[in-house]
DNA sequence: ATATTTTTTTAGTCTTGTCTAAATTTTATT
DNA sequence: AATAAAATTTAGACAAGACTAAAAAAATAT
């Protein structure tokens, strides 16, 4: 059996692993779990202790075979949870965080896979990013700046490359956001401005603000 | 803050309480928790410590007015999920109590009450029992045994009087359970023999049958 | 009314997951 | 290469929630 802290450490070090790439460090772990160093090796050694994970003392630690596939299917019920929480509970997609966080630790294959069935097998959570299927297979798709999509594909935002207050301002002020999709309508040859659908209406972005919005394309199913 | 043990010992000692009437005792709640009473009597000083239980060394328990709406919480919160699992992820309902203790113990008030509203306000959960509202109002339905039950009226069977493996043989070998839903076609005066509509089949029982079947009216909304 | 049985509580221990403080190893700096 | 700084681990402690064994109170039987 499998505990709750033990779910949130797995998560955790798969995250930070396809981040890093390489071995994750016992700090990077506490900083994100939001524990002492300390707590986290007594948990590295029980980790290891189960085969989850492969541990060297002050080396950092990977995941398993075996753990890793444990930490997908975390991840798969967190981003289930998300889209049944958006899509059927009127959940912004800035709400969803915590409670998904604990709804993803609820034990029943039936039910994650009936959950699954229910939302009609939904490719990506409410932020764009992919949700695993049932044999923890990820379908990645790689993020590219708005202004190499392509026409009549629809997108969603998955983050800035400026940041800037002034930049913000401006996708507050047209409601844009993680996890807002877009639509490429049309694209001008002559200054490559977009016609994009947004929010359920038509608008018209230049180049110099699409080439700072990052964007996954919709996978079909 | 208030732990998933403490909510369980909550919930135990309310069912135990409508049953009872009087004060619970510790060795009730023990059977119930699958625990032992000195576990009980540790827990039953941390509750009472905050004021969700009146406890009397010796005496037994009482929920207080604060207990008894944490208590009433969670039971909504749990038979709500039971509500959802059966009529929207295919499960029996046989099989959701497991899933539904877990379920009942995520915490946020606004997904509760958006499932509330994406049920459609259900007033009784797949077993017959009520659903507490939002300010923990149970609207509590009398049962009644099956022979008193009215023409054209739907109802839910929720128990029986006879429980001798023969009659409960008959019961499986016409699938009627707990939950079972039954509505009267039609009853007759001479042998009170009555007419139901059970599982989407019509079929006939008499007196000496529906006398032993406990239901619950159902409420309309 | 007293003795016996049952119920409940107390005392002390264990496990999980956390912490602080101190020790050790690794990395960075001179 | 030696030393300082940073990262990591160890040792010892603590809270929650459970357990066992023993003591105390209540209920039952004689």
């Amino acid at each position: 059996m499998i505990t709750l802290s033990e779910e949130n450490y797995l998560k955790t070090i798969y995250h930070l692993e396809s981040r890093e790439g390489n071995a994750v460090s016992t700090n990077a772990i506490a900083e994100k779990i939001e524990t002492k160093a300390s707590s986290v090796t007594d948990m590295l050694k029980k980790l290891a202790e189960k085969n989850l994970i492969t541990y060297i003392k002050y080396k950092g630690v990977n995941l398993t075979k075996e753990g890793k596939l444990t930490a997908v299917d975390i991840i798969r019920k967190h981003r289930l949870w998300e889209v049944f929480l958006v899509d059927k509970l009127n959940f912004s997609w800035d709400e969803v965080h915590d409670v998904a966080e604990q709804l993803e630790h609820i034990k029943s294959q039936k039910l994650i896979n009936e959950l699954d069935a229910f939302l009609k097998f939904p490719s990506h959570d409410p932020h764009g990013d992919p949700i695993p299927d049932k044999n923890g297979q990820i379908q990645r798709t790689a993020k590219i700046v708005l202004s190499m999509a392509q026409i009549d594909k629809t997108y969603t935002c998955v983050g800035v490359l400026d940041s800037s207050s002034e930049f913000l301002k401006y996708l507050d002020k047209h409601k844009i956001g993680i996890g807002t999709e877009i639509e490429v309508k049309d694209k001008e040859e002559f200054d490559q401005s977009m016609t994009l659908k947004i929010n359920k209406k038509e608008m018209v972005m230049s180049k110099s603000i699409t080439n700072n919005i990052y964007v996954k394309a919709h996978n079909e199913h």
